[in-house]
DNA sequence: CGGTATCCTGAAGGATACTG
DNA sequence: CAGTATCCTTCAGGATACCG
């Protein structure tokens, strides 16, 4: 017999443990949206992506691009060269999450004027 | 004269030192884009608002909403009645926000089971 | 070049107690 | 009820050194 009735879907981000909380923070991570912005214009090698993606550390961009690897967003291809040399591109599905938080991001940009203004509205007085 | 050319919008989250940069923190802030997808819904008191963002604390909650109120996303209206109460609500700026965050935040959900399967190929070998 | 390993610090964030 | 204040812990993340 039904005791309970679902009011939200199964997958709920707003869930304490729902698994979709974790990857949503890995897309929105600080450095997770930045990376996914800068594939979206196009392939990027490591060294490349640290120099566009201004202010990340080796060490968060390399722990980075491995989470997002891993979630299935970011393709990596190493060749095996002297100098190595690695490409990092968005998969289908990245892509998809780029698209997303991109949108967002260019609205933020847009948006910043108002922000300022509602900023010295708030602090005012 | 002209020394060098812009490609990049002025406005580009993607620089160190663009103040968009933090806006878009703000609203992709752990605890922030839990309350906007909240406020999606309807208006929430303080505690109800806590209740249904399973594992925030007090201090959280309150830092978050403050932040988002400054930003301009979020409306906070407090009546003066015995007990305390306060309701918080999405300014028109915070709806479209929480828009493309809960947009985000459903395909995420929806997005799972690939990500699900992502990681069993990645982690296999 | 593209990382990994180690160490270390500051900030995020939780628990608890208190207040208007 | 809706916070604020305080304390304390955890951890993101930076600096540095080293490796294939």
């Amino acid at each position: 017999m039904k005791v309970s009735t679902e009011i939200r879907p199964l997958v709920d981000v707003t869930d304490r443990n729902c698994p979709s909380r974790l990857v949503l923070e890995h897309v929105t991570s600080r450095w997770g949206v930045l990376v996914l912005i800068a594939l979206r214009e196009r392939g990027y090698r490591f060294s490349e992506l640290r120099r566009r993606v201004a202010g990340v550390s080796e060490k968060m961009l390399a722990q980075t691009l491995q989470t997002l690897e891993r979630d299935g967003f970011v393709h990596r291809e190493a060749h095996p060269v002297i100098p190595p040399r690695v490409d990092y591109s968005l998969t289908p599905l990245g892509a998809r999450a780029a698209e997303l938080v991109g949108g967002l991001a260019h609205w933020v940009e847009q948006s910043l004027p108002d922000v300022v203004a509602a900023r010295a509205a708030y602090d005012g007085r």
